[in-house]
DNA sequence: ATACCGGCTAGCC
DNA sequence: GGGCTAGCCGGTA
């Protein structure tokens, strides 16, 4: 495992940590995490060696090495192309990815993804249209960020192609 | 092999 | 719409 570098970035969502090797952006978390914390993060995905960086930017690419299992990783990469304020639901991307049907297994994918924000998982939502969870700030942070791109929510809902 | 788990869905009140 | 239940699937122990 490579030495590892990391920085508060701002983007359009607030400040948000990021950590990075040659390979491509590794572990994303939200800006009120304490720098401690985030270290600690990068600890527990063996990234001890991480330094601070605060002029670098974080590069483009990003590295699914560390998400287990196939399927997983391109149920991310699917859903790093859905463009912002727009949204897919679990099953749409399951169906992408070759499983339809394998909604829940999308779930489980969105929550190993090691670089929210990143990879918006956040624009994932369930079928009926109710946002859904989120592991990296629960359901309200889910909500500002789609309204913050644009997205219409309503009463906690969001417009999915059949209903309305 | 086998049992259990989770950011889900579909069907039925 | 809400609440509940039983299926569903890939991954892990």
């Amino acid at each position: 495992m490579p030495v590892a570098s990391y920085s508060l970035a701002q983007t359009a969502h607030g400040p948000w940590w990021y950590a990075w090797t040659d390979d491509g952006v590794c572990a994303a978390a939200q800006g009120e995490l304490s720098e401690g914390e985030f270290v600690d993060r990068l600890d527990v995905l063996g990234l001890a060696e991480a330094r601070r960086s605060d002029d670098a930017h974080p590069p483009e690419s990003v590295d699914f090495s560390a998400v287990r299992g196939a399927f997983r990783r391109k149920v991310l990469e699917a859903c790093s192309r859905i463009p912002e304020g727009e949204v897919r639901t679990y099953g749409q991307l399951a169906a992408e990815c070759g499983s339809p049907g394998a909604a829940r297994a999308v779930g489980t994918a969105m929550a190993q993804n090691p670089v929210p924000g990143r990879v918006p998982c956040h624009r994932v939502v369930r079928g009926d249209g109710h946002l859904g969870q989120y592991s990296a700030g629960g359901s309200v942070r889910k909500q500002e960020m789609l309204i913050r791109e644009g997205v219409a929510v309503d009463d906690g809902r969001v417009p999915i192609g059949s209903a309305e």
